[in-house]
DNA sequence: GAACGGCACTTGTCCAGACAAGTTCACCCA
DNA sequence: TGGGTGAACTTGTCTGGACAAGTGCCGTTC
């Protein structure tokens, strides 16, 4: 074995293997099917003991990237798919990561007292001000989402500041240092009503896709309640399941 | 530290804590917030070494389950929404889930040569037989979702061996040693059509929540191919993220 | 040429130890 | 009485070792 290797840019040294690792799958080094290196190999290329690489690797099964068993190393498994925090959240980023062109037309940027049915989803007082935003989305030029965002004030006051058809309100706010740090999605279907059915080009009734979201501070408060409807032929969700590894995902009877 | 614990059942010993460990989680003995025994206390009651608690206490943290850093114990996470694998692929078991009663209605079985579509989606030859199954399914004995399944022949012939009506075919075809073993889920929007809107006793043209399904076999060959169709108001579909974990799930730009 | 057995190699499990980094509590001093 | 310091305790990281279970290849025998 050769000598040990401090750790630098204190980052554990099992960490930087499991980066590593995920990046030589991610760019192909390491390609769907292929057997990794052997634990042995890994050890001598990176100067580290073997439960070092095997915590690494333990990491990597976790997700689901790498699967094997006893006497043969690791394979890399088929891709799930899969979005990073920012590009689920934001049209804009998910746009970008599609190479296509996000689009927005700012209908409304308006401070109104919370009614009493949004004020319970946001666990405000009625009557306390919210900032309310209406926007279409496009892709690539088309209609493609009616985006109806309410913020608390104190996040959505800075919206008065920002150029709201320039492009992502969730990337603005991450640029304050807004601490937008978990969300929660429900998914459902609803009929186009007039405000949807003309900015999308669609005949009131069609069938859209929708997606409420609530989005939570680091605290736990609740910092943004919005309700996005798609044009179900221009976006879709996806998500995959194993016997071994439990979607975070689940089918609920109702609306909460 | 106490004498070592052989391993009983087949399982290794940090399975059988990390099972134990989400087992007094899902029970509340461990509830939200508050701390775990030591990782000492847990050697010491276990009569295992620490490496052994660890692993286990590392798939927990894996799973998001507890979370916590260096000089406190962890602490019990915010439950986040998930399903089994069962529960989330058969409508059956989801029913149970909820404590609600599950129905069906069996509107026809039958052996059919696969069109182009259909056989491009389940990576057949076109022409080559498929078994089709229509059914409304019921919670608490109202219409909730029509069903159409399509199964490979060599699978789907055990279901002209099996009533429909009696419930779930995913559990029937698992218990006949079927190996349902992936599922993958795209959701979006549809309109009702004639069948669908007569049998959820809905207008025609009303919204309705879509979930097409592919099962794969261990072995990745696709077993069935479903579209699953909801009343939008019974059932929806909800996921949490954060900027910690990627949720294993995507908005995809069109229909796969 | 095919089948079987043995051996070398591989991963999975579990143990033990050491050290670093972080937390908490008790005691002492101002 | 309050604040600071030190010690005990806690988790996180990394090392090394041993043994079991599984794989694959090579050699021998039929």
């Amino acid at each position: 074995m050769l000598k040990y290797v401090p750790p630098t840019f204190d980052e554990p040294i099992h960490q930087r293997l499991s980066d590593l690792f995920r990046e030589r799958i991610s760019s192909g080094e390491w390609n769907e099917g292929s057997p990794l290196p052997s634990e042995a190999e890994l050890c001598s290329q990176h100067g580290v003991s073997r439960g070092t690489v095997r915590q690494a690797l333990a990491s990597l099964r976790g997700e689901g990237l790498i699967s094997g068993g006893r006497g043969k190393p690791p394979v890399v498994a088929r891709p799930v798919p899969s979005q990073s925090f920012g590009t689920f959240m934001s049209f804009t980023e998910w746009a970008h990561s599609l190479g296509m062109e996000p689009g927005q037309r700012t209908l409304e940027v308006a401070r109104r007292p919370a009614g009493e049915e949004l004020a319970g989803k946001m666990s405000l007082q009625p009557g306390e001000p919210v900032i309310q935003v209406l926007r279409l989305r496009l892709l690539d030029g088309a209609p493609t989402m009616v985006e109806r965002s309410n913020f608390t004030a104190e996040v959505g006051k800075a919206l008065f500041d920002f150029d709201t058809d320039s492009g992502s309100i969730f990337g603005y706010l991450t640029s304050l240092g807004v601490d937008l740090s978990r969300g929660r999605h429900v998914i459902d279907a609803v009929a186009a009503d007039e405000t949807d059915a003309s900015l999308l080009e669609v005949a009131a009734g069609s069938p859209l896709l929708r997606e409420r979201r609530l989005t939570y501070g680091r605290d736990g408060r609740i910092l943004e309640c919005s309700d996005d409807r798609y044009l179900p032929h221009l976006a879709n969700f996806v998500i995959e399941n194993t016997r071994q590894s439990k979607a975070a995902m689940a089918r609920i009877p109702q609306v909460a």
